[in-house]
DNA sequence: TTATGTGAAAGCGTTCACAGCC
DNA sequence: GGCTGTGAACGCTTTCACATAA
């Protein structure tokens, strides 16, 4: 990635990767503030309502520019407009998604997407029963026309809620139709050329590492003499546990 | 949040979070390849199969104890039973999921939180239509009986896909319950007291960071001399911008 | 000889604290 | 007087490189 990135260098280069992640937080508060008829800003108030530390928050900004005033803070439209600007807020962004399972057809239907100027163009699966269903006015195509529908649609952004079998198939056909975004729900590390950004949500390691931090809450990983089989633990596991000791 | 995890303080303090949230990633490429029958693995093979650097797989793994063998590797099943223990897969966890539209109606559907430990005891929304619905074998209560639902099912651990005005006010009710880890899919930062954990997910912001990249790919944030409206970015906000110049 | 485990070094990200400007 | 913008300090994370053990 740091190649690629290298590769890129536009106007403002080097803002990282950590602000980055921010700035769509700090838009959202930012256009709740002006919804509220709210004109100008502290970085302290700011900071409070996207939940950061104000240096944090003031840091972040520098890296966009100098855009508040000293002794009174920031405008609120001004601000939203720069760093929109940054995030793409100027332009609508195709997106296709593939695999329409639960998870996929929620986010078809999602309406935070739209909002926020993401466009659901295309759809693909592999189920007959999902091809030809019509989502949001958009109809299902087979994935045997995923290449077709990628140019047909020029979108550069792609999200996979496909099975975790399916899902590295699916990315590098995605790739070589030039896709460079991807945002990825299988539960599978993706392998990518350089130029490709992948940014990945599991649900089920989110569960995880609460139950990680649930687990501490409640007295540690106790490593107990006896251990209790669950449904969790598959069943040969506990024998080899049984043996170790 | 650092002194509520002072405070709790278990066997094993001091694992760094950065390698918390790798532990699941470990624990399922570990699973995949004990399908495939392999029951050792060397650092650098098992970083490949996680997406990770072979000398911080190591140092991960470090952190746990000293589980490998010099000169060979890990063993696969007992690898998996020390990571499986720290990320509490030695009991299953109780859910509750508080919003049922179509993302927390496809949560409640995902296979992957079942798979993991995770049982979705129970589900609660605001909507008639949504309350007496049977998900999984497990009926939608009336937001009314929130309370009652979480004492009576003892869940520690929920998850939260309201609308963004819903989310606080959730929230502070769940907490209030005894509630100590939250997942977050409202596009709100939420706030809680010391001691309760939350992990957000916010798919808009996912799609806006890969935009991000996407435009600096393309070329950079241009700013040029005529702005382009689009129902992306609000229209007052267009004028405003021809304003500052 | 091979691959782990780990101090030490390098790199990032966050926080502090204050100079600079309104 | 008040708040931004930012160098400097701090702490966390990653990477390196090698001593250590099978």
């Amino acid at each position: 990635m740091t190649p690629a990135q290298n590769r890129i260098a536009p106007s403002s280069k080097g803002i990282p990767e950590a602000t980055i992640a921010r700035l769509p937080v700090y838009l959202r508060a930012l256009t709740q503030l002006l919804e509220q008829d709210i004109c100008t800003i502290s970085s302290s108030e700011l900071a409070e309502a996207a939940g950061v530390n104000s240096a944090q928050l003031r840091k972040d900004l520098s890296y966009l520019g100098s855009y508040g005033t000293r002794g009174v803070g920031y405008d609120v439209e001004y601000l939203i407009l720069k760093i929109g600007r940054q995030v793409g807020w100027s332009q609508e962004w195709p997106v296709i998604i593939v695999g329409l399972g639960n998870l996929g057809t929620a986010l078809a239907n999602y309406a935070g997407f739209s909002s926020r100027g993401f466009h659901i163009v295309a759809m693909v699966d592999v189920a007959p029963e999902q091809v030809g269903r019509k989502i949001n006015g958009v109809v299902v195509s087979d994935l045997g026309e995923l290449e077709s529908v990628i140019t047909g649609t020029g979108a550069a952004i792609a999200v996979i809620a496909t099975p975790p079998v399916a899902a590295q198939l699916v990315c590098d056909r995605l790739v070589e139709q030039g896709v460079t975004s991807i945002l990825n729900f299988a539960a599978t590390v993706l392998t990518v050329p350089d130029g490709v950004t992948v940014r990945k949500v599991d649900l089920g390691q989110e569960l995880q590492i609460l139950a990680y931090h649930e687990q501490r809450k409640a007295g540690g990983a106790f490593d107990c003499p006896t251990l209790l089989p669950t449904r969790a633990m598959p069943h040969f596991l506990v024998a080899k546990e049984n043996e170790m000791k």
